[in-house]
RNA sequence: GGUCGCAUAGCUCAGCUGGGAGAGCACUUGCCUUACAAGCAAGGGGUCAUAGGUUCGAGCCCUAUUGCGACCACCA
């Protein structure tokens, strides 16, 4: 205990040091305990298209946290950082890049090219990445850290796409997909983000063959260049005579066939619809029940193709004016009706997605779906909160399949080989030296790569060393938690369920515990358009990791959203200064001490059983809370029990002994202060990892707090007599405190306490006179007993006992009567509605026992203040 | 349209299986009390959204209503 510290916390001054001390010490090893039971977490990897955000913070926090008492409990944990490439998104950004410097589009380029500049832009925000989350404090083991994009993590990509291929659950086929014009890719259903817009329905006269015409209306008009037929509901009389017969594509003179399908919604406009199923999903459905044929009107860019006839070449927007006009020229529009409707998005350039047909491969998902489900249905994996289960339940039952191609560069090439002359198609990790079919030698690879998904969707065991069977992935898979927001529960967590069943017969993982999102203090989502982001870094900078840390954390519940504010981070770095200068105290107490030192029960004193004991009640509790995941109410409770409890109470208790001559009685305050301060210090290290460790190393200097044992509850430490001895001393001390402060008298007036304590509390109160003094501003403090009166007093009473303050010159007697006067009336409200309720003859009968005798006893000492209010009144007056 | 969540102090939010409501910030008053003014002590402030119901007893359970939010689906 030589090490000194500072008047005031500063972080700066500590946290590199630290982290660097933890990780080059090999404290973040799952090693380090290597008897311990296994333990793993799976980090999210972050994407490396940016910095990280508060979202991150918030997700390393809870899982930092999880990780260090894991730790500290004894098990081998386990958990591996990374990164994740992000095609879709890496690829806009590195092209956006190279226009801006080069002025060259990524073609221009060349594939070659562009992939080195993409590796660098990895190679640059992977250290960022890994820099960030190192300043947050989490104990990530980087000797295994992984990224999407390493030789081994491709591999495992190869293994899962072939494997799944040659069991038929990857295919490639001609369907309707989701295009995005910029990206200029396919994307999934999950990658469509669907906002509400206001729009215009125009209503189509579209003539019959036989003469006569149908009204039909729609809100992209240029879509009608790709229309193949038109459909009615077969049970809606208007039409059914039409059904069989043919329409007049107006414009392009197409030959509509009219069909009768039940997807027509009679009720909804005209009650018929045109079908062009190579631009919208349902009409797709529509033709392929109908047989109606398949005329793609819009080429990758969105320009109108060839079969849009003069039209070729227009963009979709221009198309759609020009139809509308042609339309309104020849007199077939109807009417335009103004209407709100749901346009989808691209999830990454926010362009207006295109349902288009197109080649692409999918991932079969009905035979995948069934069994995520059942591990969820059966408890192997839990969500918790458990409400979460629902919306995956409802996504994984509804789920169609999934369009896994990406007309990019950047991601995992799909390992599919075209024979260069008779286009079979091999899927393999290599290109095969000979074609199975014509023997021919040249192959060309698919252009294509993979979604992000796919690969991040292996991560819990391709970064364990999936498929080749390493010692990771036997001792540490499944995994235990994944932490994560509800946000990505379809993007990722069904994926990777699905997946690690397929691939390793287990779930992944056995709980999923979802977070919030963090908005701004308006209730916003933070985002870069609205500029309203929030860096970790600057955060940390200004209070500290571990104020960001309990600030993110403390008082939230799970899958509950979170708005940020600053003031909640800068009171926890008030807490760190309150740690801090208990600490200070304590080593200037313990000056001396040895900490191997024992200490007989017996001159333990009751201020010391009782701190014990409370502290032993929090180990049990913070326990608890952490193995049911409600980190934010364990942190609560730590903080308000060292704040509140261990500072304001204990240590201006034992202050006296602390500086007194009496040897045993200071030695065993010593032990006690110790020991407490090093157990809390441990509770807190999850929470404020750098701060404790600091602090701990001024008391211990041959072991980190990191690797320190947690706490234990033990039936040994729990003191209820002392706890309630305590405590009345503690209700006489506010007793006579918060009757001073009411009649104003200053703290410089010393008075004189007479305590007039029931037979048992005499001893508890004599053993405590000095304190007592020293804390309620008392010159002197006496057991006197019951029934002693002095006139001109002030008289308070608690539980135990009643306590007289001579009054002397000290007190306002006006104020003092409207005191008495305000509580009479206070505790005369109480004693009736107690009486009222003890009246109440099925409260009587039907209330447990322990209620009906509490609010006996509630009554009793009601009635008792009353009497000795109405004695000091007129003791007054 | 379907599903879910939220309405508690001036603000931001906790409140576990029902036993007369808590924290942080803000506010009032008094204190530089030798760990800490980023502090100490005392205090004010809430018909727990509304209306019913269950119960001896409801912030908590049930029903309905209102307001806010999210997710899914989708209407051409």
């Amino acid at each position: 205990m030589k090490k000194e510290l500072g008047k005031t916390y500063d972080p700066q001054e500590i946290e590199t040091g630290i982290y660097e001390m933890w990780e080059h010490g090999g404290y973040f090893k799952p090693e380090i305990n290597p008897e311990g039971k296994p333990y793993t977490i799976v980090l999210p990897p972050p994407n490396i298209t940016g910095q990280l955000h508060l979202g991150h913070a918030l997700d390393c926090t809870l899982q930092d946290i999880l990780i260090r008492y894991k730790r500290m409990q004894g098990y081998s944990v386990l958990w591996v950082p990374g990164e994740d490439h992000a095609s879709i998104a890496t690829e806009v950004k590195v092209t956006e890049t190279i226009f801006a410097e080069e002025n060259k589009t990524k073609e221009q380029v060349g594939r070659e090219k562009f992939l080195e500049r993409a590796w660098k832009w990895s190679d640059y925000y992977r250290n960022q990445i890994a820099t960030q989350l190192r300043k947050i404090g989490s104990s990530l083991d980087w000797s295994r850290e992984r990224f999407t994009m390493d030789e081994k993590l491709i591999e495992a990509v190869k293994e899962s796409f072939i494997s799944m291929y040659n069991k038929g659950l990857v295919y490639k086929d001609y369907r309707i997909i989701n295009w995005c014009p910029d990206c200029k890719t396919a994307l999934s259903d999950t990658e469509v983000d669907f906002e509400e817009e206001s729009g215009n329905l125009w209503h189509i006269k579209y003539p019959l063959l036989d003469g006569g015409n149908f009204v039909i209306a729609t809100t992209r008009p240029e879509t009608m260049l790709g229309d193949t037929g038109i459909a009615v509901n077969p049970d809606d009389e208007r039409y059914t005579a039409l059904v069989g017969k043919t329409a007049i594509l107006p414009l392009l003179g197409r030959e509509l066939p009219i069909v009768a399908d039940s997807y027509v919604d009679k009720e909804f406009g005209t009650g018929c619809l045109k079908v062009t199923p190579c631009h919208d999903i349902n009409d797709f459905e529509i033709g392929k029940r109908h047989n109606l044929a398949q005329v793609l009107a819009l080429d990758e860019n969105a320009c109108i193709n060839e079969n849009g006839g003069k039209y070729c070449g227009m963009d979709r927007y221009e198309a759609r004016k020009a139809v509308l006009a042609d339309l309104q020229e020849q007199g077939l529009i109807v009417k335009t009706e103004e209407i709100a409707h749901n346009v989808g998005h691209c999830y990454r350039c926010k362009s207006v997605v295109e349902p288009i047909t197109s080649m692409q491969w999918f991932v079969s998902m009905k035979p995948l779906a069934e069994p995520a489900i059942e591990v969820v249905k059966n408890g192997q994996t839990v969500f918790v909160p458990d409400r979460f289960k629902k919306i995956y339940f409802t996504w994984m039952e509804n789920v169609r399949d999934w369009c896994i191609s990406r007309q990019l560069w950047w991601g995992h090439r799909i390992p599919a080989y075209y024979c260069d002359k008779c286009g079979y198609t091999a899927v393999a990790k290599e290109a095969p030296e000979k074609c199975a079919k014509c023997g021919c030698l040249s192959f060309t690879q698919d252009e294509d790569v993979l979604d992000t998904w796919f690969s991040s969707a292996l991560w819990p065991f391709s970064t364990l060393g999936w498929p080749e069977d390493t010692e990771d992935l036997a001792r540490y898979y499944p995994n235990d938690v994944l932490v994560t927001g509800f946000d990505i529960i379809f993007f990722w967590v069904a994926r990777m369920i699905f997946s690690g069943i397929e691939h390793t017969g287990s779930p992944p993982f056995h709980h999923v515990y979802i977070h919030g999102l963090i908005r701004d203090p308006q209730g916003r989502k933070m985002s870069k358009s609205l500029g309203n982001g929030v860096d970790p870094l600057e955060v940390i900078e200004r209070h500290g990791a571990d104020a960001l840390r309990a600030g993110l954390i403390a008082g939230t519940a799970a899958g509950q959203d979170i708005r940020w504010n600053e003031s909640k981070v800068q009171a926890y770095r008030n807490f760190c200064n309150k740690l801090n200068n208990a600490a200070r105290f304590a080593l200037i107490n313990l000056d001396g001490y040895d900490p191997s030192t024992t200490v007989p029960v017996e001159s333990l004193e009751s201020m010391d059983k009782w701190v014990i004991s409370r502290t032993n009640d929090i180990v049990k509790e913070v326990s608890a809370n952490l193995d049911k995941y409600e980190l934010g109410i364990a942190f609560e409770k730590l903080y308000s029990f060292f704040w509140d409890e261990f500072c304001d109470w204990y240590i201006e208790l034992v202050k006296l002994r602390l500086s007194g001559e009496d040897g045993s009685s200071k030695l065993a305050a010593q032990w006690t202060l110790y020991h407490v301060f090093i157990k809390l210090l441990k509770l807190l290290h999850p929470f404020m990892p750098y701060i404790t460790e600091h602090i701990y190393s001024c008391f211990i200097d041959d072991e980190k707090l990191i690797t320190a044992s947690w706490p234990e509850f033990s039936e040994a430490y729990c003191y209820a007599k002392e706890e309630a001895e305590i405590g009345e001393v503690m209700a006489a001390i506010k007793a006579v405190r918060n009757a001073r402060a009411e009649q104003g008298i200053a703290p410089s007036k010393k008075s004189t306490l007479y305590i007039a304590a029931q037979k048992e509390w005499v001893d508890v109160f004599n053993a405590n006179l000095e304190t007592i003094c020293r804390l309620a501003s008392a010159s002197h403090a006496e057991v006197v007993l019951p029934g002693f009166e002095i006139g001109d007093s002030l008289v308070v009473s608690i539980k135990s006992s009643t306590i007289t303050i001579p009054l002397g010159d000290l007190i306002d007697k006006e104020k003092e009567l409207k005191r008495l006067e305000t509580e009479k009336s206070k505790t005369a409200k109480e004693a009736e509605r107690l009486s009222v309720k003890l009246s109440n003859a099925s409260f009587i009968e039907k209330a447990p026992q322990a209620i009906v005798d509490g609010e006996k006893r509630k009554l009793a000492d009601a009635q008792a203040l009353l009497s000795e209010i109405e004695l000091a009144i007129e003791k007054l007056v």
